[in-house]
DNA sequence: TGGCTATTTGGCAATAATACCAAATTAGGA
DNA sequence: TCCTAATTTGGTATTATTGCCAAATAGCCA
């Protein structure tokens, strides 16, 4: 693989990356709804809100999500919503693996 | 978040993470064409064929490629193609992110 | 059987990712 | 201005990922 290639799938491996983690991932899904700022999330989620602030801040910088700041709080959005279609084949693949677990048993 | 719904994001994150390298996205983009053995990506890869191995092994096991044994030669190749629609958003979100970058300078 | 090829597995050192705490930053209201 | 709330940043210990080498395994063929 040339140097050139390689810069290619590694940028493309840097989003994938910012997903590639239960709680980035449950991020996505809830703002799937619609904006939400960092104590709402940190709420649901139950982490420390600075564990939560760089999980937030990973996902910006990946391109992922945008950020609308209003007082002291920052609301984050969606920024790239075609990232929602990624569950449904996440989720094909999930049921294929349970279908053949189910076979060998 | 429960514990139930934590689990439920950790298998999904299971399988994103392990389209989260570079090296693996360019497996997945060559398997897009047809099923391969480990020696044909070595070589177009470059780098150690165990080091190639495990890294098939990795998709293998998250559910995104199966195997076919012919002789002593495994060909790979996509088990759920739909993976490759992942590549259309991310070329987005790599696409918008140039965009803003343009216009900053 | 013995040798050859393709692939996987084990071990390990180097690097990256994660989560928490503490401290810094920013904005609003008394 | 001072206090408080929301968020980010710095530091750090813990854990996970990666890539190579060496060794093991599996299948073909002489």
């Amino acid at each position: 693989m040339d140097e050139k290639t390689h810069a290619r799938f590694e940028a493309r491996a840097k989003i994938i990356k910012s997903l590639a983690h239960p709680t980035r991932l449950f991020i996505v899904n809830e703002l799937a709804e619609g904006e939400k700022c960092v104590c709402e999330l940190t709420e649901m989620i139950g982490a420390d809100i600075s564990t939560v602030s760089k999980h937030l801040s990973i996902l910006k910088n990946a391109g992922v999500l945008k950020v609308r700041k209003d007082g002291t709080q920052m609301f984050y959005q969606l920024k790239t919503p075609c990232i929602l279609n990624f569950f449904q084949c996440v989720e094909r693949v999930l049921k294929e693996t349970q279908k053949e677990h189910m076979e060998i048993l």
